[in-house]
DNA sequence: CGTGCCGTTGAAGGTTCTCAACCGTGGTGG
DNA sequence: CCACCACGGTTGAGAACCTTCAACGGCACG
């Protein structure tokens, strides 16, 4: 189970680890968000309101029910999961450390969220969120601007879902995970996907067999050496790109 | 070509009726956009860095180069495109009155924007919408909020474009634009689209043959009715509701 | 070292796309 | 007012791409 931490529930003069810990989880979070400085008030307000969570691998992220929520990933990686119908799953996005996530109470459709691994998430009530950012413009201007990136995120997602071949969104997925969690190596890119082919297929609407097959063509092409399930190497980005079907 | 008004370019003491105009459409905008009132300092900033357009049907939508935009669509309708390549358009969103919409400056794929019936548009540069904003934190709340809504529509369309059927995709469409544009009419809904088939074959990922096709299932199955190129009358958005494929 | 899940590979089938022809609407000009 | 024209929409047949179904291989866990 998750390791659930209200912050608000410890007393503050006790110097405990976990409050420590808990502060600084919120503190870094928010340094990443928006580099101006971070009022004490607000901070404060954030850690009353917040909870910090300890996830492991495959773990649910409970989203609060009859109202939006916000998660701060911290740490680690998830997948925010979309449930068209029992047994077909489109995930909208994948998120990693420093992301800020906003998932509606109620769409379309049934939203859920997951740890690829063991991460750190820290949780609040939209409404809380958006009231506290309210007295802090600083906040609430980062906030929009990582919603703003949600978005175009989403938009080059869609447009990947309904206009590319399966290669295309492959090696657009290849490529977007080398920017995002891809590290220099030997002139290549090393990526050490935290997520499972499932995963990769649930995200570009493909099955898991094509998704397969793609990094298989693409391993012929020479353009990706797969090491293991996660490590993937890409030796040529520039010309994976070529692949993405962009202009 | 379209019509452009720098509203900075006309002396404030004239009782010109482009002004009254002008002001009218920015401050009838803001209002829709947050139901708390506007200060003064916040219209007249909107109404100096705004450029408000008037558009004919089909009319592209100058979005800004080298920065990001921001659109208000005061009036009529518009669709957001994104181009894959030569030929192979996806329609990432419909616009329609009030709505409020954040193009970047450069993404994955190349953006644009045309009219889809006569519209009025009012345009900002981002970063210059984001600094009067900036100064008015009800302004910044609630075009946080709107991309929210963005941003959550946007993920409700890649579910569809991911893992829906397309007799789902074109049932989900029909329930969006008769939830957004429908009016009620004896029980049933009536739609007039301002979009074309290939329109909603860009935007659900699908080709006019296969929209046409799936509205010509629908109309045996008693769902819909057409009437000439435009008009679609929905007898029983319940039971539509059903093909949509949610849960 | 065994077991189970994840990933790979192969063959058959289905949904949608492509190509092509036709039809109807709506606008224009006589 | 009617006829024409052009474009948008409809309908049909064949092909392509991806999925589905099935079996096998291999890594990671107990």
């Amino acid at each position: 189970m998750a390791a659930f931490r209200h912050l608000n529930e410890m007393p503050k003069t006790a110097c405990h680890d976990d409050i420590r810990d808990s502060r600084a989880a919120v503190a870094g979070f928010v340094a990443r968000l928006h580099h101006a400085p971070v009022s004490g008030r607000t901070l404060d307000a954030l850690c009353k309101q917040g909870t910090l969570l300890t996830l492991g691998k495959g773990e649910d992220i409970p989203l609060l029910t009859g109202q939006g929520t916000v998660a701060c990933i911290c740490e680690g990686a998830t997948k925010l999961i979309a449930t068209a119908s029992r047994q077909r799953e489109q995930i909208v996005a994948f998120h990693f450390r420093g992301d800020l996530v906003s998932i509606p109470q109620s769409g379309e459709h049934a939203y859920s969220m997951k740890a690829l691994k063991d991460s750190e998430v820290l949780l609040f009530a939209a409404e809380a969120f958006l009231k506290i950012a309210r007295g802090d413009p600083g906040l609430l201007e980062a906030t929009l601007v990582r919603t703003q990136t949600a978005l175009f995120r989403c938009r080059d997602k869609a447009v990947g879902l309904g206009r590319k071949s399966a290669s295309e969104r492959m090696a657009s997925f290849l490529m977007i995970m080398a920017e995002r969690i891809g590290t220099n190596e030997g002139g290549g890119c090393l990526l050490d996907l935290p997520m499972s082919r499932r995963d990769i297929g649930d995200s570009l609407g493909l099955t898991i067999e094509t998704v397969s097959r793609q990094i298989g063509e693409f391993r012929e092409l020479g353009l990706a050496e797969t090491d293991g399930r996660s490590r993937i190497f890409l030796p040529d980005l520039k010309t994976l790109s070529i692949y993405t079907g962009h202009v």
